[in-house]
Parts: C-alpha cells; structure tokens; sequence
DNA sequence: ATATATTACTTGCAAAATACAATTAATGAG
DNA sequence: CTCATTAATTGTATTTTGCAAGTAATATAT
C-alpha cells in the first residue's frame, strides 16, 4: 500500500511554499496568512469578522488585529453592519481587491503551469481526484481529536 | 474551466487543519512546524541541520533554535558529524521516535477514514492522481518568484 | 603553505504572530 | 427588566520569525 501521508505532506508543502513566496505585489507585501485573508474576503459576500476567522480556522483576537493591520496597509475595510451593531462587514478596497486579483491570477498562472505537464486526460483526472478529495473530507468525522 | 486554486486552497486548509490540531501525543504538545520536522528527521538518514532546513524550507536561524527546543524537550539529538566538524546531524531520541511514530500512524488513520469515503476504483485515482501532481510540480520551472 | 573565501551553525536583536483572559457593547431569552 | 450570549477589541505574555553579525571549520587560490 502507498503512504498516504508522504503524498500529501509533499503535496501540501509544495503548495504551501508557492503561496509563501508568491505574496508581494509592487510595493505591497503581504505575508500568507494576510493573502488567505484577503481571498476569503474576496470570495464571501460581506461577510463578518467571525465568518472569515473561522472559515480560516484563526483566534478572533489574532484576526482582529491582522484586520487592523490590513485596514492600516489600505488594503480591507470595515463597515458596522446596520443589522446588527456588534457586527463588522469585511470588504476589500480597490487597492486589495488589485492585489487579491493579481495574487489569484499569478497563483492559477502556476497551476497551469503545473498542470501543462500532463496531457489532458490527466488533467481531467487531477481535478476530478481532487474534487472528490475535498468531498470525502468535508464527509469525514474523525478530524483533530488530540491522540492517545 | 474550473478554479483550480480553489481547489487547491480548499484542500490545502483542510490538510493543514488536520496537522495543526493532530500534534499533542501524551503529555507532549509540539508545535505543527515541530512536528514536521520530527517527520523529515525520521524520514531521511543522519540528515545535517542545513538538509532539513532546506527540505522544509525554513531559515537555518530559526531551524536552529527550534532544534534546541526539541533538544530540550527530549525529542531530538544532535549528533557532530566525524567527517565534517562543522555538520551536526540530527535523530530521533526514542521519545522523539515514538511521538513521531504516533503522528504518523494517526494521519494515516485519519487519511484511510477519509479515503473510506470512495470505493476502491475512487481511491486508486485519488492516489495516482496526487502521484501525478507531486511530480508535475517538481517538474515546473515558473514558482514563487515575486509578482509584476 | 598561507591567505581568502565559503560553508555550517549559533546568537543578538527587533519585529511580527499567536492566544488566553478580561473588557466593552449590543442583542436575545426568560 | 435582568441575565446570558455574542461580536469584537485590548492587555499581556509567549512564541515564532528572520536579518545581521558572529564563530569555527573546511575548501579554494595563489
């Protein structure tokens, strides 16, 4: 049988190194927790301080002042949500959504790169592979529980 | 056409996540990037400080103090090499090996429980799939050099 | 062989990231 | 109206990080 594991912490790891050096865009760096963020914040529909800190499983008071941060850099902004008075609405600026953007591109820009070095069939198979990867995932149960 | 950094952002989290909360065997808790390096450590034969820095792609200063943590907490030993008296080359103490040895079997545990979500045909393309990806991206020339 | 450069690793900082506890303010439930 | 809950912030302390500068050993060049 195949160690599972070995293949996905290479996998994980090559990944992970890409999005790590792939987040400075003109004079604006940014580390990869703060491009994760400005993905998510992208990706949902005004979403709350809590929606994105938990879609990437981060403390809320860490994420708190990586907003601050952002919102120093012009890159986020924060509206009270008139629904609500607690709640903060996350969106990007013009200068984040650039930079979000132009992050988003570069990275797919590498991926099919990647992926340039299969034939199509292959490709087809990767992505499929890794949709239902993803699937089986979000089904399993066992996820985190501290060992022994 | 699909996202594929999508795909790859999705899956990627849901890896790391697994990692982050998985490392805590007994009465030891490391840290995620501890637990990697637990990992190549145990992986590559009497590997000097400088290898596995540079296959977890770490700064070496960095590397190096959290080798004395490790040192500290029993897990690691460092070794001066005979043939080069500036090398140390680093193992596994038995503790070590054993929390090391425990991630491993939990990941694989948790991997195979994620897996038993696909029937076998389902399983044998997943893996092939990642084999496939893992290679095409040693292969690829255009990563991480910064944007515009 | 001897000076010079390079390599492996360590320490001195200073900045950034993290997270627990406690706080403020707003909302919801009884 | 009161009390519990929720969203977000701040206080504080720890950990992580990485550049610059250092030491010691090896390799290279003259």
């Amino acid at each position: 049988m195949e160690n599972k594991r070995e293949l996905f912490q290479v996998l994980t790891r090559r990944f992970g190194l890409l999005n790590k050096n792939c987040c400075s865009v003109g004079t604006v760096d940014i580390s990869l927790v703060q491009s994760h963020i400005l993905y998510e914040i992208d990706k949902q529909i005004t979403p709350s301080m809590q929606q994105i800190a938990e879609t990437i499983a981060m403390d809320i008071t860490t994420f708190s002042r990586q907003i601050q941060t952002l919102i120093k850099m012009d890159l986020v902004k924060k509206t009270p949500s008139a629904a609500d008075k607690r709640v903060y609405l996350l969106s990007l600026t013009v200068q984040g959504k650039f930079v979000a953007t132009t992050i988003d591109v570069s990275m797919n820009e590498y991926l099919e790169e990647v992926f340039s070095h299969m034939n199509e069939f292959e490709k087809e198979t990767v992505i499929r592979s890794i949709k239902l990867l993803n699937q089986a995932m979000s089904k399993s149960s066992v996820c985190c529980t501290p060992l022994i």
